[in-house]
DNA sequence: CGTAGCCTTGACCGCCCTCAAATTATGTGG
DNA sequence: CCACATAATTTGAGGGCGGTCAAGGCTACG
């Protein structure tokens, strides 16, 4: 599962294989667990750290009045999440874990150590950072305009290829963790009409969502529904590479 | 103009005057302008260098077919673009400018320079870009859920703050450099029920929006209409800041 | 004075929300 | 294994918010 990781952190950027064994090592010494449905951040609460997600899932999410819970973002293996947060010196979002957790903790002594001493290996955790950054991007074009049918399509096809890239789906299934009430939440719309809306899904035959699991029959058809962004979602997720062999640090 | 920046700046990463220097000179010899409504980057184009922005507005956007372009961020002078698109070698979206609008611009080859030489430069610009990315998780939050009125009231108690943050803005007044239609495509309404929305935040006395000007006449009602969300943004704004000192470089 | 863009207003309609209840999973203790 | 409680999903009916289409007014600029 680590190696698994450690790959694909080094097509993000290549860490040299001290840095590589600094790692591996602290894996074992920060090792966390989390219970499904269990906070791990809460907002206005004072980071001390950053995680390093191995497995399961999570999901970053707010708290406003009315019961309204939006998502602004889901965490799979190989994310990383409060590192922002340790340079503004505070959470402005709660992270919520969907499914059980295993997270490697790195506290902000680590990170500043690993500054001075690795800092490929900071830049590599930005970089991963930076790339969900992008698809908080594409959450605001898809979350913003654009009618139920097309967000929740967008949704699907971001759950589908993502769980795919980490190796959590199997053809064209996947286990999500998550209700119907979380992807409402997700796409900003009421679990009633969501319901709706993938009841229109599964009809055409795009894609079945029943009991926590997504089953993407037709993936084109579910991309199109999904609309325009969709390619350059593609190259998002695939973006962020360290192409150049490193040359420039922070760059 | 530049030293009121130069202050900004120093507040989020001390950077000491060597670098300062360098800053400065650069000013200079990277100074570029733009028209009003005029592109800065599209989409897809591979990115050469990042902008600082001087004086003017500009957007981050995108093109949607059927005509939707919806707006992901707004960009004041001292707000930093390109950067990131220089680590995933691709602009995702486009950023055109609304006002007339002065820009430094720093080459690829002047940033890994600085990497090298003056990384406490280029910290700086990441940490500014920072504060950008808290405020696209707002605008997540708040233009997914809520209604017309509480959207628009977002937008503006934005424009209203950050405006003022940077000198743009007399009193309870400030040009905005923009349209109706503008402000439509950044809260994902239409055009006509935009301005309805302003039509009743102007009758309930709470901000009138004419002829690209706004102006606040109850600030505090425009922060509660705003919705929760105000507080946490505004100590978004201010983030980033390095209390520390910057004994950590990226960290 | 005329044209073009922007703003304003009206009428109509559909998407999505709200409220409510029925039905089906999931889990827990007996 | 069953009875019960709780959570999640499904379905229905009705209403409001915001979209769409269209026409008219305002402003700026040539």
């Amino acid at each position: 599962m680590i190696d698994t990781l450690m790959r694909t952190m080094d097509e993000f950027r290549r860490i040299g294989p001290v840095a590589s064994n600094e790692l591996r090592g602290h894996c074992l010494d920060g090792l966390r667990f989390f219970e499904p449905r269990a906070p791990i951040f809460s907002s206005n609460s004072y980071p001390d750290g950053a995680y390093w997600v191995l497995a399961g899932i999570a999901c970053r999410h707010t708290h406003l009045r009315e019961g309204k819970r939006p998502v602004s973002g889901i965490l799979l293996p190989g994310d990383v999440f409060g590192l922002r947060s340790l340079l503004s010196q505070r959470h402005d979002h709660d992270v919520s874990t969907l499914a059980a957790v295993q997270a490697v903790f790195f506290s902000k002594d680590t990170l500043c150590r690993w500054s001075e001493q690795l800092p490929q290996l900071i830049d590599a955790l930005w970089r991963i950072r930076l790339r969900q950054s992008h698809l908080e991007e594409h959450w605001i074009v898809n979350v913003g305009p654009g009618n139920a049918i097309g967000r929740v399509a967008r949704i699907l096809w971001e759950l589908y290829v993502r769980l795919h890239a980490v190796g959590l789906a199997h053809s064209d299934c996947c286990a999500t963790s998550m209700t119907q009430v979380d992807l409402a939440d997700m796409v900003a719309l009421t679990p009633v009409h969501l319901n709706r809306t993938l009841a229109r899904l599964s009809q055409t035959g795009i894609a079945t969502f029943r009991h926590n699991m997504l089953i993407v029959h037709n993936f084109t058809a579910l991309t199109h529904t999904a609309g325009v962004g969709s390619e350059s979602l593609d190259g998002s997720l695939a973006s962020c590479r360290d192409s150049s062999a490193g040359t420039c640090r922070v760059l």
